[in-house]
RNA sequence: GCGGACGUGGUGGAAUUGGUAUACACAACAGACUUAAAAUCUGUCGGCCGAAUGGCCAUGCGGGUUCAAGUCCCGCCGUCCGCACCA
């Protein structure tokens, strides 16, 4: 027998797609669309593992859905503007442009070689000035309409390198680079403005206008909204207050709790803080330590709770005479509510961990159910469940829930505050103090303010000469490109020089991939046919912000009129991610960046692991999602070339569950190359059998191998087809499995005759193909099939061969299995019982014991209770 | 710290969603073919007891609900993802 060589063949049908223009996608409204989009890949270097996991997925359903009829756009392309080909710049002396450019090139054809079924006619990489002069376009656009704005935004300041750096590069509160101490600092920066459609992203969530999204994601988004509603009051200063400070504003969402106040906290960042830190050293330092902790909630939260006592009190707005000490605290957010809060020791951890380190009342005032009001106390764990409200006045004896508009009601009549809906989620900072990105097309004039570039003067594309020598922002630092002359006054202005954050690239990429167009954003209708996305495809890491994101830009794009779509994306699924261990140098005079190893540096013996070229000891980190930054990543190309793309595809989309994350390892690679000889081996004999005639004889009289043959082969129609709609490739591989190694032996024994060989044969190349399209096509023109197998129709199951006459029932005694029977399948309750009764094994276990109970369950199980 | 998930043989995992736990695959072992090896094929393969029909135990740990729990509930432990300037 001829052994199939993926070598040469695999190489072959990648042209014949390309030659016959199989995958491009063209607007042809008289058949049912479907829009295919894994999130594209950022040009890190080279494809991994987790790459191919993920565009083999949508490898699948692409070609499921056009087997199916179905007008398929499966687009690619590169989000390709970020700070890593800044950093290489600055590591090694190039551009950032030749940097991304030349890793497309190199991504780009390790992904054809994948096999994948991609118009690659689309392709765009948003570093293109044709793609983000669209971008610069609409932010124009919203900006007129009101949808953006200038506000101040902290970040994180490395004073060594005279830099901003993002959370990534701040490790354990100094900068990656330099090593010093990170300061915040804050600066002017362009927001989008999404908490203007909070609620509507929201609701979205949960009205029908998604399709299929994961429950987890949608309650990540919902979170991560968060909506509360509470109160915002003002608590009035006990005594003297300096001047604007007689009265502190909090947020609330506990008014019910409030006769449990035993405090009041500011952030850092408060007014009220930086008043009083004018002429106090020791909040002075106190604040920058707080500050030191740099600008993520995660550093933030994490930190050992800290306060400093102000020289303030003020009234508890219900108890006559009783004030509350006032403090600066390092976990109150600045960003969140007001930025200050009054402590509910009792039922909130935070508060209750402050109130017993600075030794403060700790009044509890709800009571749990069942709890007595006369023992009920906290020592460290605060109540935050339902109950009852007591010690609490007029509030004494409610539900907490009914407490809560009552509390808010009394303080609205008293003029102090009123109840109010709050978001978590904060405005879309989009300013980034870097070079590789999409300039903002806006220009700085004394005069004038901030203005807009004029239309006709964009794209505001990069200078081409930099300077990437030194960290900070190239654009600022640049001889020529910021200085303009003002567009409105004609006076000496200034550029902007950030740049777009590139979630803004990727949150329209699709509609740019459905329907370009050369002088706007889109085409409209093209958009109108193609979009939304049917299914989107990506790793769980994107579950809130790119999603949220795209959202909301969706959302902008559709009120300017681009599009008529509000939700971009109506089913999703989120892979799991491919992790692997990690591995650093031993060697920690190093900066952590420069001590990641590949894995391929590194050899594991006698349960040691050491380097490979210095055998040197090698510290083995955690094991985490492949990520070039921490070097943890394996290519695909050496069981591609070992094994031919559709092995690696097969092997990558096998064993485990999509959604779940997995471990990266090579072994069982060996099985899907076997498997792929296999099905090269079952039709190898059968040259030329769909040529024939045969598939007019299929009866349902026919012997008994035939048959079963044939049941097989619509059951796994039917199970495959299923399990490919609803994402579970790995069981529609074990049943392929399955069909296979009946399907070989039936043939090579000749069991079966030609006409059911033939559709047997038949099926098989064409159910593989989405899952491994080289063989399939190989299989299929050897087999005589008409045109390509990627443009065959999908097999259909025949319903009257998957039903089934006999069904065979496991008996239970008192739950445990005993015994089985075989019973027709339409057999009744009363006939099963007796069957069941009367089964050998069951009649020892029941021997001399009385029958209590006895359970049948159609088509299921028998259990009989003694 | 907060939010979201996950945990089943030596390994990846399956279990019709409360109804036969361990399908399918990998690895391992044994055998066939071969001068030999590779490749291929066949068989065994959760643990313990037993010659065997069989029995007991086992789905991270501890409880609970149920005729019946991997699946539902409560409490732990461990791992992963996100936390707004990584993409």
């Amino acid at each position: 027998m001829a052994r199939y060589n993926p070598k040469e063949a695999e190489p072959r049908w990648r042209r014949a797609w390309e030659e016959t223009e199989a995958f491009k996608a063209e607007t042809d409204t008289s058949k049912p669309k479907y829009f295919v989009l894994e999130m594209f890949p950022y040009p890190s270097g080279r494809i991994h593992i987790g790459h191919v996991r993920n565009y083999a997925m949508g490898d699948v359903i692409a070609r499921y859905k056009k087997a199916q009829g179905h007008n398929v756009l499966h687009p690619m392309g590169w989000d390709a503007f970020g700070m890593p080909a800044e950093n290489a710049a600055m590591q090694s002396g190039g551009h950032p442009r030749t940097w991304t450019y030349n890793n497309i090139a190199i991504m780009r054809d390790q992904l054809k070689r994948m096999g994948l079924a991609i118009d690659w006619s689309r392709e765009f990489a948003t570093s293109d000035p044709d793609y983000y002069v669209h971008e610069q376009r609409m932010f124009l656009d919203f900006w007129r309409r009101g949808f953006v704005e200038r506000n101040e935004s902290q970040v994180n300041w490395d004073p060594v390198d005279h830099t901003v750096l993002a959370n990534e590069q701040v490790i354990d509160g100094k900068g990656w680079r330099s090593g010093a101490p990170v300061e915040r600092r804050t600066l002017s920066q362009w927001f989008f403005k999404i908490t203007d459609r909070a609620e509507d992203l929201l609701d979205a969530l949960d009205d029908g206008r998604l399709g299929s999204w994961p429950d987890n994601v949608v309650l990540m988004q919902k979170n991560w909204i968060g909506k509360s509603k509470g109160l915002k009051m003002r608590f009035h200063a006990a005594g003297r207050a300096p001047a604007g400070f007689e009265s502190l504003e909090i947020y609330t969402t506990r008014p019910d709790t409030l006769y449990g106040a035993s405090f009041m906290a500011v952030s850092p960042d408060h007014p009220l803080a930086a008043h009083y830190a004018a002429e106090n050293a020791e909040l002075r330092a106190f604040i920058a330590e707080c500050q030191k902790i740099g600008t993520s909630e995660e550093a933030i939260e994490k930190a050992e709770k800290k306060g400093l006592r102000l020289p303030i009190e003020v009234r508890h707005p219900f108890v006559e005479g009783k004030t509350l000490p006032v403090f600066v605290a390092n976990f109150i957010l600045m960003q969140y509510g007001t930025g200050a809060i009054f402590g509910s020791a009792a039922h909130d951890q935070r508060d209750l961990d402050f109130a017993r380190k600075y030794d403060l009342d700790v009044i509890p005032v709800v009571l749990p159910p069942d709890a007595d009001p006369a023992t009920f106390a906290i020592d460290q764990e605060a109540y935050t469940g339902p109950g009852t409200i007591f010690n609490s006045d007029f509030l004494d004896g409610l539900p907490w829930e009914e407490a809560l508009p009552k509390a808010i009601a009394r303080i609205e009549e008293m003029g102090d505050g009123e109840g109010t809906t709050n978001y978590r989620l904060r405005d879309w900072g989009i300013s980034r103090q870097r070079y590789w990105g999409c300039p903002i097309p806006a220009i700085h004039c004394t005069n004038c303010g901030v203005v807009p570039v004029p239309e006709q003067d964009l794209p505001i594309t990069l200078p081409d000469e930099a300077d990437f020598s030194a960290p900070g922002n190239p654009l600022d630092r640049h001889p020529t490109w910021k200085y303009v002359r003002c567009p409105t006054c004609d006076d000496e202005a200034s550029r902007e020089t950030d740049t777009f954050d590139t979630f803004v690239d990727s949150s329209w990429y699709f509609a740019r991939f459905a329907a370009p167009a050369p002088e706007a954003p889109t085409d409209k209708n093209m958009a109108d046919y193609w979009l939304p996305v049917d299914q989107y495809i990506g790793g769980i890491e994107h579950a809130i912000l790119h999603l949220l994101y795209a959202r909301y830009f969706t959302r902008n794009m559709k009120e300017c009129g681009y599009l008529n779509e509000e939700e971009p994306f109506r089913n999703l699924f989120t892979q799991g991610m491919v992790v692997h261990e990690t591995y650093l140098d031993t060697d920690e005079s190093k900066h952590l960046k420069d001590r990641w190893l590949f894995p391929e540096d590194i050899v594991k013996k006698d349960g040691q692991v050491v380097h490979a070229e210095t055998g040197k000891p090698v510290t083995v980190g955690a094991i985490e999602k492949m990520s070039k930054t921490k070097k943890n990543v394996v290519s695909p190309e050496d069981i591609a070339d070992t094994y031919g793309a559709d092995a690696a595809r097969w092997f990558m989309l096998s064993d485990s569950p999509p959604e779940r994350d997995v471990e990266w390892s090579e072994a069982g690679v060996e099985g899907a190359w076997r498997l792929v000889n296999r099905i090269w081996d079952t039709c190898e004999g059968a040259k030329g059998i769909l040529h024939q005639p045969h598939l007019g004889h299929l009866s349902r009289e026919m012997d008994n191998a035939d048959m079963s043959m044939r049941r097989l082969t619509h059951a796994t129609i039917d199970h495959v087809t299923g399990d490919i709609e609803s994402f579970r490739f790995n069981k529609a591989i074990a049943r392929l499995y399955e069909f296979i190694a009946t399907a070989r032996k039936a043939v090579s024994a000749d069991t079966i005759s030609a006409p059911v060989r033939a559709e047997t044969l038949s099926v098989l190349a064409r159910i593989v193909s989405p899952f491994i399209p080289h063989i399939a096509e190989e299989c299929w023109a050897h087999l005589g099939g008409e045109g390509l197998a990627c443009n065959a129709p999908w097999p259909k199951a025949d319903k009257a061969l998957l039903a089934t006459e006999t069904v065979t029932l496991p008996i239970q005694v008192n739950g445990k299995r005993r015994g089985e029977i075989t019973v027709p399948a339409d057999a009744g309750e009363v006939e099963v019982r007796k069957l069941a009764l009367s089964d050998d094994a069951v009649q020892r276990h029941i021997e001399g014991k009385q029958i209590r109970k006895l359970i049948v369950v159609p088509g299921r199980i028998i259990n009989i209770v003694v």
